[in-house]
RNA sequence: GGUCCCAUCGUCUAGUGGCCUAGGACAUCGCCCUCUCAAGGCGAAAACACGGGUUCGAGUCCCGUUGGGACCA
C-alpha cells in the first residue's frame, strides 16, 4: 500500500501571478480576505492523477436514489472531472431478492437529472458473475479462501454461546481445516483473514486508520448460493474497472481493511480510499425517510432545480473558502478531496430552499417556463411557452421558492375564474370600491399602449380625481384580479394578466359584490 | 457489547501554531425600501464540548473525558 500525502500540493503557496503581496496590499480596506491560496488550484503540470483518474458510482437498486447517494456520486463526478477522468456507473445487483428495474430505472434517471453523466456504464454486478467465480476459485486454489459448511442456524447458535460465555461474536473458525466435505450441504466460500498484525488504510479524507487484524472475521466472500458478498465483488470489479479512487459512505470504511485485505490475496493493486461521512437528519441519526424528503425525486417533484441540488449537496460536507454559489463549472475546477471534512453534516431544508430560489431567481425566463409547465398543467392552467408566461415568471419568481410555489402563483393566470380567498375578499371586495373598478375599467379600456407606465397613469389619475392613495385601490384590485392579497406590483400584474382578463375579472367582482357577498 | 469515525454560532462551514477582538452563508430579530408579499440594502444576536499537556504563543498539535454517529451482528 502506498502512503498517503496529505497537502501533496505546495502549501502557502498563491496561485499562478504570484501577486499575493500587492494583491494583499490593496485590499487592505474593509473585510479581511482569507486563504490567498485559493485562488485558483495548482495543478502541477506533471499531476499523475491527470487523465488517469477513473471512479465510480456504485449503487445497489433497491430503491429511489438517496440524497447522501447523490452526493456520493456528485463527490465522484467531480473528481472525475476535475483530473480529467473517467466516472463509471455500477449496479450492483446481486441482491436478487432487494434489487429490481424499477430502482434502476429511477437512479439512472435521478442522475441524469442532476446532470451527473457517466462515461462508462452501467455495468450490472449480474453479468459479471464469472468474474467472481474465477477470483474466488483462485483464492481456493492458493489456500486463501476455503469452504465453510455451518449452516446460518450454527452459526447464530455459536454467536450466542459466545456471546454469552463473554467471547466476541465473531466466527471461531470451525471451518477452517476441515478436510472434506458434508453431504448433503452447499458450502459458503469464507476468506482466510490474517490473525497477527495490522493493515492502515490510509485514507484520503480521514488519514491513516488502523485495523488490528484480531478484529477482523474470515468474512464470507461467496454465499452458498453461489452468490459473491458485497466486499468481495467490490474489489473484483474495482479492480477489473481499473478504479483508482474509490469515494464512498463513511459507512464502509470498517470494510475496506477487509477488502485491502483480498486485493492482497488476490495481487490486484489497489485504488485509494476516500471515505465521506454522513448526511444526518435533524435528530442527528442518518438521515431516513422518517426524516422527509429524501429521495432525489421528491426534491424534483417538490419543484426544487438540479442546479440547486447539486449547489446544496457540494457544500455539505466540502468548501471553498467563504463561496456559496457555485456554478458546475466552478465547483469542477476548485473540487479537491483536501477540502472535504471529516464530520458529519445535518441537512438543512431550509438552506436547500434558499438556494432553490436563487436559482430560480437566477435562471432564465424563457428556460424556467419550459421547466414550469408541466408544474402549471397538474394545477389546470392551459399555459403554454411564451412571451405571456416570462412576463408573468418575471414578477412571480423572486417570490418562490419551489416550482410549486411558482405555479401556484402563476395558474391563477390562466384560470377562467378567479377564486377569492375569503378573508382577502372580505376585506376588500366592499361596495365602495365599486366607482373605483368601474372607473378603472373605463380607464383601462383606453389605456395604450397596454402597459405598466400607461397602466400606472391610470391609475394615478383615478387617484386624483377620487382622492384615494395607491394603497387604498391597489389592494381591492389585487384581489379582484388574483383571488389573493399577495402578488407582485399591481401594474405588473395588469400588465401580465392582459387587458381583456383584467377587465373580466374586474366587471365579475363589481357583479360579485353587487349580488351581495359582500 | 466490540471496532472505527467525528466534535467551531440552532444549521452548513472558513480556519492547516501568531494575520482570531473567531470570518461567511442559511435560519432568527430589528431598521430601510414599499401598493401587498417578496427580493434587495443596512444592522443585531449567536460558536471553538470539557480537562490536562506541548509551546514564548493553541480553535489549530498530543493525551484523556464526555457527547454524537457508523459498522459488526
Amino acid at each position: 500500500m502506498r502512503p498517503v500525502r496529505h497537502g501533496s500540493r505546495p502549501r502557502g503557496v498563491a496561485g499562478p501571478g504570484g501577486q499575493g503581496g500587492r494583491a494583499r496590499r490593496l485590499r487592505h480596506v474593509g473585510r479581511r480576505r482569507r486563504g490567498p491560496r485559493q485562488r485558483g488550484r495548482v495543478r502541477r503540470p506533471g499531476d499523475p492523477m491527470k487523465g488517469a483518474v477513473r471512479c465510480r458510482f456504485a449503487p445497489s437498486p433497491t430503491g429511489y436514489l438517496h440524497i447522501g447517494g447523490a452526493r456520493t456520486a456528485l463527490f465522484n463526478w467531480l473528481f472525475a472531472r476535475h483530473h480529467g477522468g473517467t466516472f463509471i456507473l455500477r449496479v450492483e445487483d446481486t441482491d436478487a431478492v432487494r434489487s429490481t428495474k424499477a430502482s434502476i430505472d429511477a437512479i439512472v434517471e435521478a442522475l441524469s437529472w442532476l446532470g451527473l453523466h457517466w462515461d462508462e456504464g452501467p455495468i450490472f454486478q449480474t453479468d459479471r458473475l464469472p468474474l467472481y467465480q474465477e477470483a474466488a476459485d483462485r483464492l481456493l486454489a492458493t489456500g486463501q479462501a476455503y469452504r465453510c459448511y455451518c449452516t446460518p442456524e450454527e452459526l447464530e447458535a455459536m454467536r450466542r454461546e459466545a456471546l454469552a460465555a463473554g467471547r466476541k461474536p465473531r466466527y471461531a473458525g470451525r471451518c477452517r481445516e476441515r478436510t472434506g466435505p458434508v453431504p448433503g450441504r452447499a458450502p459458503a466460500l469464507r476468506f482466510r483473514a490474517p490473525t497477527l498484525g495490522s493493515t492502515i488504510v490510509q485514507d484520503l479524507i480521514k488519514g491513516p486508520v488502523a485495523f488490528d487484524h484480531a478484529e477482523l472475521d474470515d468474512l464470507i466472500i461467496v454465499r452458498s448460493d453461489g452468490l459473491p458478498t458485497y466486499n468481495f465483488s467490490a474489489v473484483v470489479d474495482d479492480a477489473a474497472m481499473g478504479i483508482t479512487h474509490v469515494i464512498r459512505g463513511d459507512e464502509h470504511l470498517n470494510n475496506t481493511p477487509k477488502q485491502i485485505l483480498l486485493y492482497e490475496a488476490l495481487g490486484l493493486p489497489q485504488p485509494r480510499f476516500a471515505h465521506v461521512s454522513m448526511i444526518l437528519g435533524p435528530d442527528k441519526a442518518k438521515l431516513s425517510k422518517r426524516h422527509g424528503a429524501t429521495s432525489v425525486q421528491a426534491y424534483r417533484e417538490l419543484g426544487y432545480l438540479p442546479a440547486a441540488l447539486v449547489n446544496y449537496l457540494v457544500r455539505l460536507g466540502w468548501s471553498h473558502g467563504d463561496q456559496e454559489i457555485f456554478s458546475v463549472q466552478e465547483m469542477v475546477e476548485q473540487f479537491t478531496l483536501e477540502n472535504v471534512g471529516k464530520s458529519a453534516a445535518v441537512f438543512n431544508a431550509e438552506k436547500l430552499l434558499w438556494l432553490n430560489a436563487h436559482y430560480l431567481r437566477e435562471m432564465p425566463p424563457p428556460e424556467l417556463a419550459r421547466l414550469l409547465l408541466p408544474f402549471l398543467q397538474a394545477r389546470g392552467g392551459r399555459a403554454e411557452a411564451g412571451a405571456r408566461l416570462e412576463r408573468i415568471l418575471r414578477g412571480l419568481r423572486e417570490r418562490s421558492r419551489t416550482l410549486v410555489e411558482l405555479a401556484d402563483q402563476a395558474v391563477v393566470y390562466y384560470l377562467d375564474e378567479v377564486t377569492y380567498e375569503p378573508g382577502a375578499a372580505k376585506k376588500f371586495l366592499k361596495a365602495e370600491v365599486i366607482p373605483t373598478f368601474e372607473g378603472l375599467v373605463a380607464s383601462l379600456s383606453r389605456a395604450e399602449p397596454f402597459q405598466a407606465a400607461t397602466i400606472q397613469a391610470a391609475f394615478e389619475q383615478l387617484m386624483a380625481e377620487r382622492g384615494l392613495k395607491l394603497g387604498e385601490v391597489a389592494q381591492p384590485v389585487r384581489v379582484a384580479l388574483t383571488g389573493r392579497t399577495v402578488s407582485p406590483g399591481i401594474f405588473e400584474v395588469i400588465e401580465a394578466l392582459g387587458r381583456e382578463p383584467t377587465l373580466s375579472r374586474l366587471r365579475r367582482a363589481i357583479r360579485w359584490i353587487r349580488d351581495g357577498h359582500a
